[in-house]
RNA sequence: GCUGGAGUAGCUCAACUGGUAGAGCAGGUCACUCGUAAUGAUCAGGUAGUGGGUUCGACUCCCAUCUCCAGCUCCA
């Protein structure tokens, strides 16, 4: 009998008998042997002591395959699992993934995990750590698994194995701990070799906030110190770029206890920057065909019933006027419908694109609240377009280049994923595949790649979301394009097609943005409150060296308002190098230094932020370079 | 909404086991008139998120409520 494995490379190895994956990895030399973690057999990741009984295609898993970290982080936490049910009796195991950042694992225990518990958990697993306990996989039928489980009173894995489909499930046994699951790990505990443990939280079993309230415990791993420390450290710049606090510190917005949850106040510096990004979007839509329109803010509860939005429960608020039942509009189309009904609509007229920066307000539950990412009320760049239903593709191209050409603007890149139907929607079948369809197929003739996400769509279609990465690898989404038939057809919406006869339109939602404020708050993320010039509240401040060059301070400043140019003015009675640390500080783009030499000369001794000093330039040079700066988006 | 934590001057924070609150920065005033990241002096500012309760007495204990934070669930 003979066996031959074929690596990665092609290249075949003949054994004689089964072999394990640490086998293979010593018979190739001795650094792999040690380094083998895993192996992933014929696409499947299996531990290192798998046994290989056939032909087969391996790769052997190391430390620096990205496939190990996974592995890595699983282990990680059945080790955490292991120190919580040393240090705690009565502990129940619920269920312990890796997962995007790293791994938690859910505990049902009578306390509350408090910080000083989670320092002494982290010393225990790193004893375990340095124990180098073997994982050992124990198979058995699902009625053995049952029986043992039962036997242990594990409620939660019970539950978990009453829902697997397969005949037999495995076991891992580290030492005097045993857990069900499903595999691969690591060889042994050694070999975890970064880990840190992030935070505790509560975490309802299976989500459901019907069922109990377990003890989570997140950490993270990897496979070196060094990207350890390097995640840490993102963590660490994500605190620091907090929107939330730079927004207070930069006086840009704020929330108010007297006012309400979720309803931000934006200060004249966050309103300039606001009123930048509007004006841009103005701008630019109306530059790609976009007509801009208004709608109110509350239409009759009878428009939200032909919706479908008061059907579905959908989170708005009400009130009453004179006994009449109104909802404050919780999404922007109804009135952009209203637009469209308003006069016969000949296909000649189409596409027909309306757009508005849209204030809605939604109910949101209050647990989700959070800064400008997450509001009651918040305004959309939001835009419909009524079209023949030939004009689709053409129509969410357009839209995918406004988006791209937005988000290359800032800076960021991006990914798409199309959201399917929701279990609480509306329409027919039929529409929605023919909706999906569209939406798949524009993305496939541009070439782009794009990810599924079941059931995720709004319920009136299908969805086209843009997720963005920011500075620091964060994805948002904003932009998002829906198709839509099911409004028109509930609105009853026509157009006079070539031969006369009355048909229906398709609608497209869509947004850039998103929302402007959580747009916003990105942005301050982003570019971590050091806004560029075209978008930063004081664009340039003057600051007179001392006294005598106010005058000559006032008028610089006044020519550059003149221009457009937002600037002020810090003639406080404060030494200059306080003056500038203060213009630091706030992340002013340029600061103008305005001296004897300045004032004799027209001229302003520039530094830009981060860089520091410039030299002088004249003043008319100065109002040109900013002017054509602001004009570029720079 | 749920679970846990928090709420002291504009901001950041402090005050032993209940005995009616302090500091730095910011702000006002004065002096200095200053060349690229903090000049000095001085003054003012809070009754403790809000409402109840316990107590001779509460910022400190209890209850309710609002808001915030972390997570769950949900979402632009």
């Amino acid at each position: 009998m003979s066996i031959s494995i074929t690596l990665p490379d092609k290249s075949v190895l003949n054994f004689d008998q089964p072999v394990t994956v640490q086998e293979v990895a010593e018979s190739i030399g001795p650094g792999l042997a040690k380094a083998t973690l895993a192996g992933i057999v014929n696409d499947k990741k299996v531990d290192n002591g798998f046994l290989i009984e056939r032909d087969a295609a391996l790769k052997i898993l190391t430390p620096d395959s990205p496939e190990s970290l996974e592995l890595i982080r699983h282990s990680t936490a059945h080790v955490l699992a292991q120190a919580v049910t040393r240090l705690f009796s009565k502990v129940q195991l619920a269920i312990g993934p890796s997962i995007k950042e790293g791994f938690y694992y859910d505990f049902d225990l009578e306390t509350t995990f408090s910080p000083d518990d989670l320092v002494r958990i982290e010393k225990e697993m790193n004893k375990i750590i340095a124990e180098k306990i073997p994982f050992q996989r124990l198979e058995m039928t699902k009625a053995e698994a049952m029986a043992l489980l039962k036997e242990r009173g594990d409620t939660y894995k019970i539950e978990m194995l009453e829902g697997i489909e397969d005949d037999h499930v495995s076991f891992y046994q580290q030492g005097e701990f045993l857990d069900w699951c499903r595999g691969p790990h690591l060889p042994d505990t050694g070999k975890i070799k970064a880990f840190k443990l992030l935070k505790t939280a509560g975490a309802y079993w299976r989500g459901d906030e019907k069922r109990p309230m377990l003890q989570r415990v997140y950490g993270t791993a990897f496979p070196k110190k060094d990207e350890l420390e390097a995640y840490l450290h993102r963590l660490e710049e994500a605190v620091r770029r907090d929107h939330r606090k730079l927004g207070k510190e930069l006086d840009l917005f704020s929330f108010s206890d007297e006012v309400g949850a979720g309803l931000v106040i934006y200060h004249p510096k966050g309103a300039a920057i606001r009123y930048a990004l509007e004006d841009y979007l103005k701008k630019e839509h109306v530059a790609r065909g976009y007509q801009p329109v208004i709608g109110p803010q509350i239409l009759k509860v009878d428009m939200w019933k032909t919706s479908g939005h008061y059907q579905m429960k959908y989170p708005m608020y009400f009130t009453k006027i004179e006994e009449q039942e109104y909802g404050i509009k919780p999404m922007n189309c109804l009135a952009h419908i209203m637009i469209y009904k308003a006069k016969t609509r000949s296909y000649r007229d189409l596409p027909l694109r309306l757009f508005e920066l849209g204030t809605v307000h939604r109910h949101e539950k209050s647990g989700v609240l959070h800064g400008l990412l997450r509001l009651r009320g918040f305004t959309q760049d939001d835009a419909h377009i009524f079209c023949l239903p030939d004009q689709l593709l053409s129509e969410i191209k357009g839209i995918i280049d406004f988006v791209d050409s937005t988000m290359s603007l800032f800076g960021f890149t991006y990914e798409l994923e199309i959201s399917t139907r929701p279990e609480k929607s509306i329409g027919s079948d039929e529409d929605w595949e023919q909706a999906t369809a569209a939406l798949k197929e524009t993305l496939d003739q541009l070439g782009l790649p794009y990810d599924i996400n079941e059931g995720d769509g709004a319920f009136y279609g299908p969805k086209i979301d843009i997720k963005l990465h920011d500075a620091i690898g964060r994805s948002w989404q904003c932009a998002t394009i829906q198709c839509d038939f099911s409004l028109p057809a509930r609105f009853d919406l026509s157009y006079v097609a070539t031969d006369g006869s009355l048909k229906r339109p398709v609608m497209l939602h869509r947004v850039i943005f998103g929302s402007l404020d959580r747009f916003f708050g990105i942005l301050i993320e982003h570019y971590a409150g050091a806004f560029p010039v075209w978008l930063a509240p004081t664009q340039v401040r003057i600051i007179p060296v001392s006294e005598q060059q106010t005058p000559y301070a006032e008028r610089v400043a006044d020519q550059l308002r003149q221009a457009g140019i937002r600037v002020d003015l810090d003639s406080r009675n404060e030494k200059l190098g306080y003056r500038i640390r203060e213009g630091a500080k706030e992340k002013i783009p340029y600061l103008g230094v305005v001296g004897e030499r300045e004032a004799a000369n027209n001229q302003v001794a520039l530094r830009k932020h981060k860089e520091g000093d410039l030299g002088s330039i004249d003043l008319e040079a100065l109002r040109e370079k900013l002017t054509s700066e602001i004009a570029n988006r720079q």
